[in-house]
DNA sequence: GGCCATACTAAACAACCGTTTTAAATGTTG
DNA sequence: CAACATTTAAAACGGTTGTTTAGTATGGCC
């Protein structure tokens, strides 16, 4: 077995007992046992559980930033007008499609992202804001652009709104897709739910201050 | 000390800490510390840690839902026509109120209302949903109502994109003010906050599917 | 005062946690 | 093949967790 193997079994299991259960909740011998490596493998790979959790989300946020960075570049040099609609299907479309092709679960890193915001872990939220607070730092701006003449703290927490009505949604994707399906029979996939909330929330987005 | 005392005491301790940092970060020896009682009288009086959990819950989702079901009440007595920001306005108000008038802090049950949602928690969601699901499923049928000619599918959908935006900022209330005053040198108080989230969220809730 | 149920306390319990240590195995390079 | 650095392995470390036990105090009632 090659490092990197035990590495990304370690990384593997890890992203998806953390998705389901938490930080605190998952420990270090379950992770090692369900990827089937040395329970002192985890302190010798990454040195501490604090810096697993930052290289869990460090595989998924590097590669979606970077594709989002080439979204939106390619956008702007064709000159296409940025539209609040379109910048946030690039958004989603990108969160789907550079997890999709490397096999993984969107709603996973969804979740993820949720537990970033939840859960009582200063490290993270350090990490992950030094690492990719530019690359949400740009989306964001670009998005203010598309609102003209809106005041920025009203932009601010609608912002804030739209992040909070993704990232919860999605993160409990598969519960409410269960239930809907139980109470109305109606199965949606989960780019049909983008399609939803695409509109939805450039709605929340756009209109005027009462 | 009366039992009442110490029953009390250990819930406040237990709902600030808690909203702090989660429910497994947070030990019982630190809730019974802070709370000046002996570690042993909350499995005396609750049980178990997951009992506790439950109480601190229950303690604030019963009055909360009695208050609404009263306002609620109150408006389809007096032949209101229940729009959709009226309901939210509602809700809202209701939330403020029926904490602030006990002197606790709002901010701090959308923290719990959201660990609720994220946490690896199982009993809790069972344990909500048994207890409070009527209170939930009269105020969603009102909100449908006065959407009318959406089809059902969507309305759930948006719901929980609203329930996302509600719960997830203002979990994160003050880390959010604490930014924007930041960037801004603009401070929001939370009733100016629900103001702009009441036409956010009605505006995604009413938007004309696509 | 005596009795009894309720409430509290101190101490110990077994189980689990993240991490470290020490040693064995493996792979790489001269 | 020998020498070396890297990786894996088993075992133990000290510390913390929720819970239980056994004993003490407290307050009301006959």
């Amino acid at each position: 077995m090659s490092q990197t193997d035990t590495v990304s079994r370690i990384l593997d299991a890890a992203e998806v007992l953390f998705a389901e259960r938490g930080f605190t909740e998952t420990s270090l011998r379950t992770i090692t046992t369900t990827a089937g490596v040395n329970l002192a493998a985890v302190n010798y790979h990454f040195g501490s559980k604090k810096e697993l959790i930052q290289a869990v989300f460090e595989r998924f946020l590097t590669p979606f930033t970077g594709a989002l960075a080439a979204e939106l570049d390619r956008r702007v040099a064709a000159g296409e007008p940025l539209t609040v609609e379109g910048l946030l299907e690039s958004l989603y479309r990108v969160g789907m499609g550079s997890l999709a092709e490397q096999g993984r679960d969107p709603q996973r890193f969804m979740r993820l992202l949720g537990l970033a915001y939840t859960q009582y872990q200063g490290h993270l939220r350090r990490f992950i804001v030094s690492r990719y607070g530019d690359s949400y730092r740009r989306f964001a701006g670009l998005l203010a652009q598309a609102l003209p003449g809106l005041d920025p703290v009203t932009f601010y927490w609608r912002l804030y709104f739209m992040l909070g009505a993704t990232i919860f949604t999605l993160s409990s994707y598969d519960a409410i897709e269960a239930i809907l399906r139980e109470d109305f029979g109606a199965q949606s996939s989960l780019p049909e739910t983008l399609e939803r909330l695409v509109p939805a929330a450039a709605a929340m987005l756009k209109v005027d201050s009462q």
